[in-house]
DNA sequence: AATTAATTAAAACAACTGTTTAATACAATC
DNA sequence: GATTGTATTAAACAGTTGTTTTAATTAATT
């Protein structure tokens, strides 16, 4: 009997199926079982292919965060002649997005953020390879809102500000389904909270950068 | 032999023990052995007194959210005569300090982000009994700084927002302590991080809100 | 003191986990 | 065509989990 399944290798199938059970139940919870028996594979085959599961587990990050750089390309953010604000803005977009989108390959974020807050041994790859490059792009963004401000714990903690009240949106959903599900009832929604979320911002760091650094004339 | 452990009936010890072992991993990962065995307790003890394990963490959820009332009761924010930016400021304040509290109580902040980004059955109890009063408490005390803005949408992105940015602090400490560890290093830097965000949630709110109710004379 | 009920204890149970084994089938190479 | 290396399979292994059982012990009641 050939193969009916597809025309992926099994290492392939195993690698796309991991992403998607890693995504739903994070590494401790899912079962090597559960991957193989998706994937109509043998259960032999992890250990066969990637040696352990800690191991796929660890090429399931990497693979899944090229996937989403091929998917999801920021390249819009380096347009010259986007003010500020708008490159912003379309940053939070991008990521509330990123970070809402079940349907579609949002897995990605799923992954980073069970990861995040539940950390294996493979967080140190993960802050390299996907986190730390984020860090940087937005600090590059908000740089010339702040200013010439030159106070690193400042702008540490408005990209903290930021940052956390996107990812709100992905750690608090549970609740955030129960108290206020018309924030997040469709896209159109989701997009005026990502709104929210850049002019809120805006708002704080350019009020804030002034108090600290009152206007030299 | 007597009991040369202490002056707690067993179920006590049981329900003592297990809000330390519940924060610490979690329920799914948080194993009834665990438990009885710090409690210096037999194996069977959790069965017997509390049923299963998921009754147990239930009770859990209860009695740690009265402890937490009963050691952090929050009364300094009903005094008359603060301004409502000096309420908020205590208000942040005082959930970030219990959000990085280790050592003494702060447990039950852990339990509950623990539940809230990995929910179970007793998020429903959660919800009712901690988070949606802690939600009315906050959106009592930014209401005035709103204003008359009756825009309710607007009003919950704003309890959300500054929610996201304490939270952030919890949910995501594992990156913090890798980018940014001078900013959670101590007490004081704690502090001062709760202020920024405090300070950071006002300015945008009183710019918010002047934008979108235009002064009217 | 005898009987009853509540508690503790050790062991076993049944289900699940990641991993390994040993046997088979397949393909390519000499 | 026999041999070699690769791939697949079913089964078993060894460990952990929550829960139950059955017996021993303690306390309370009559």
């Amino acid at each position: 009997m050939t193969q009916t399944h597809s025309l992926e290798s099994v290492s392939e199938r195993i690698l796309h199926v991991a992403v998607e059970v890693f995504a739903e139940y994070g590494f401790r919870d899912a079962t090597v079982r559960e991957i193989c028996s998706r994937a109509n594979v043998n259960l032999a085959s992890v250990n066969y292919y990637f040696r352990s599961k800690e191991s796929l587990y660890a090429q399931v990050l990497i693979f899944s965060f090229q996937e989403a750089n091929r998917l999801h390309p920021q390249n819009a953010l380096l347009e010259k002649n986007l003010t500020p604000e708008q490159r912003l803005n379309l940053f939070i977009k991008n990521f509330l997005n990123k970070l809402m989108d079940d349907s579609r390959l949002g897995l990605h974020s799923k992954l980073i953020a069970k990861e995040i807050s539940d950390p294996t041994n493979a967080l140190e790859t993960l802050l390299e390879i996907a986190i730390k490059p984020q860090m940087k792009l937005l600090q590059d963004i908000i740089q010339p809102i702040i200013g010439e401000q030159t106070d690193k714990h400042f702008i540490h903690r408005c990209l903290l500000s930021i940052y956390g009240q996107c990812l709100m949106f992905k750690h608090s959903r549970s609740v955030i389904n129960r108290l206020y599900p018309e924030l997040i009832e469709n896209e159109s929604a989701i997009d005026a909270c990502a709104e929210h979320i850049a002019q809120f911002s805006i708002a704080a760091i350019t009020q804030l950068a002034q108090q600290i650094t009152p206007i030299k004339s």
